[in-house]
DNA sequence: ATAATTGCAAATTTTTTGCAGGTTC
DNA sequence: GAACCTGCAAAAAATTTGCAATTAT
């Protein structure tokens, strides 16, 4: 488990058991939405605040901690802030799971970058579909 | 323009004046919010409601004649289902420029189906960074 | 000690719902 | 004319805000 008190130092921000807790469960389940999160966390800490939850979310993001991964038909999801990959998002249950980039997207990101009208950042692939539990779900 | 009457009865879809006028913005707009198509909407049809709109988005997402481009840090835009493209989102202003596929997104697009785990529907492209205007402001 | 942070409660914003009246085919 | 659709108003859900009490450094 990584050390979340010092990355929250680094970044300028205290380390509360709030902010370590929010950023574990994170990190155990990968992808969470604002409300998985309040679930998971109030199971160790149960008065921690959805209000508390909200603004460090906004917080974190700012200090690029945390990523937010928008999703079509859903709730977003946070991730921890980490190198470029992709997501398969199901959309029947919504599960989201990292996929590696692949060596043509680094030449699509490259080429992209030489366009001079707009200052690329950051790219999201994300690719929809229908999860291996789903597909068994489906079939029966 | 485009006969939005007849897209909407070739999906069992009563082509009503609201329905017609959303779809209308929408494809001179490019990429709208929710507010947003209430908005240009109400300017033509003033009595037009928001729950309206909510249930005419959710519909012909589900008849497949709208996409939903969901964006990180801002709110979803909507868009007209049409071949796939790519997006340039501006974390500024908002605005979303589409950007036709380059020929490495097909090749990744293929590979990736043959995953057996995943059966990939639709795939989203999105490129944050800042566009023209927004450099420009930034810079004075 | 002090500046930042939490948690509550209230306010605001966004989205959904039920239904009576109106419209499309 | 039947089924569908709209718009209202109310309800529900999601997010933000202000502030007094608490906590991290």
């Amino acid at each position: 488990m990584r050390d979340f008190a010092v990355l929250l130092k680094e970044n300028g921000l205290k380390a509360t058991f709030q902010r370590v807790n929010i950023l574990e469960v994170i990190e155990k389940h990968g992808h969470m939405s604002v409300e998985d999160i309040y679930e998971e966390v109030t199971k160790v800490h149960p008065s921690l605040s959805l209000a508390t939850i909200y603004k460090n979310i906004i917080l974190m993001q700012e200090n690029a901690i945390l990523t937010e991964v928008p999703i079509a038909g859903k709730k977003s999801k946070y991730e921890l802030a980490k190198a470029d990959h992709m997501h398969f998002i199901c959309t029947e249950c919504g599960t989201v799971e990292d996929k590696m980039c692949l060596d043509q997207t680094d030449v699509i990101f490259h080429q992209l970058s030489e366009e001079k009208h707009f200052k690329l950042k950051q790219r999201q692939v994300n690719l929809y579909g229908i999860c291996e539990k789903c597909q068994i779900k489906e079939a029966s």
